[in-house]
DNA sequence: CCAATAGTGTCTATGAGACATTATGGG
DNA sequence: CCCATAATGTCTCATAGACACTATTGG
């Protein structure tokens, strides 16, 4: 193969993911330009001839999906290039998984007329741009997996939570019910897990639920499998 | 950001990995050229503008490996694009692992005079160019968790195998021991892992062991942990 | 009181790990 | 016979899951 200059073109491209109204959901730019003019795309731009991969991703956090970087996970995941997946040219789609808490609809910025999120469930596969169905496949088993041997699920929530926020982040992503019991024992009994406050959170219809921090684990040992059923 | 043309020059790195003389070792190639002249360095290639991501691995694969492609597995990591991180330009790396079954030192192929598996134990990070000892790091790290959780572990061993051999992969992978009866065990009992076949292996100094094959699973359903200790 | 949610206790089944025991070959 | 390795058995402990039970609020 030679070194000769290649003329490829990079882009990161992102799935912007956060619980709304209590459901796993993702974050979709309306494209108003061709190709795929009118379909749902992901959220990306191109990376600059200076710029770092992961530099170009929070850049695209900010303007198109009208994210801060704080308190959002920012993680990448495989990159794209089949030779034609896209005909303007050759571009390779390097691609991030970000998770906040309440992340807000942008309001839309620029190169797209309407941005907003969709439930993971209503999404229907044929109404995304590009290869992004497949990405977005991609992303949804690294969240799903991520949150069976790693903290992850406390990007989801805010820096104070309870036990049963914390479960109905695991029961969204997973689209599966646990056990109240259960879940809060594995959960407080995991070191490094969750840090009790001496604060609870304000009632809604029962005993009042206390409040939990972010411990200091990154993984979870032993893991909180979903398929053991 | 614009979509002026960038110059972006594509590669694929290969960390392509085996058992040598019953040692987790991985292949890597001297470089004769600057930058890092003389420096030992992971086989890769520029990818070709009509060549798709895999197809390019796989072409690096045969060429500067001296590996076919039957019998291997291949699977992409992460992509390491620091804007500096090759002093020629801007070259995006797109990084794969390939595993297989006693691969064989290549004859040194094009662009390389010297190419020879290592042992990943005896490996010097600081002998690696650019930045190769990182993603090393994180391929190594993606093998040894990819046995806990899947079958990935026959792709080190040739079509029939005892469980001793099975054994010796965690073992040389893992760099630790583990106890021969509970390992036999865990493995014929995990559905889909391997098959038993009606013929022995040679004699070893003791009891010949039963042959095996794969199963048809890809993924261990319960898992086997390293941690867990 | 009841309803609802938070949190704990208890029982069972399963699996990991330590370790003993049996099986089967070669000096 | 002894030795080495293969394969199985046994025991203990930890954990998951089902499910009952207690705790604590509001209506």
């Amino acid at each position: 193969m030679t070194n000769a200059v290649q003329n490829f073109q990079v882009a990161v491209d992102l799935t912007v993911m956060t619980l709304r109204d209590g459901d796993f959901s993702i974050l979709l730019v309306k494209r108003d330009d061709e190709p795929f003019k009118d379909a749902w795309a992901l959220p990306g731009g191109f990376v600059g001839i200076d710029e770092d991969l992961l530099a170009a991703a929070q850049r695209v956090l900010e303007t198109e999906a009208g994210v801060g970087r704080d308190h959002v996970y920012l993680e990448q995941l495989r990159s794209f290039g089949r030779a034609h997946r896209d005909p303007r040219g050759r571009i390779i789609s390097i691609t991030f998984m970000a998770l906040g808490a309440n992340l807000p609809d942008p309001t839309s910025g620029d190169g797209a007329t309407d941005a907003r999120f969709w439930k993971v469930n209503d999404l229907d596969p044929a109404m995304l741009a590009f290869d992004h169905a497949h990405i977005l496949e991609v992303a949804v088993e690294r969240a799903r997996s991520k949150l069976e041997y790693t903290t992850l699920a406390r990007s989801f929530l805010p820096e104070e939570f309870t036990i049963s926020q914390l479960r109905h982040v695991y029961e969204s992503v997973w689209n599966r019910k646990l056990d109240p019991g259960n879940f809060h024992r594995k959960v407080t009994r995991t070191p490094g897990f969750v840090q009790e406050l001496d604060r609870y959170a304000g009632a809604t219809g029962g005993r009042p639920a206390r409040l939990f921090t972010s411990g200091t684990g990154s993984t979870l040992n032993p893991p909180l499998l979903r398929s053991t059923q």
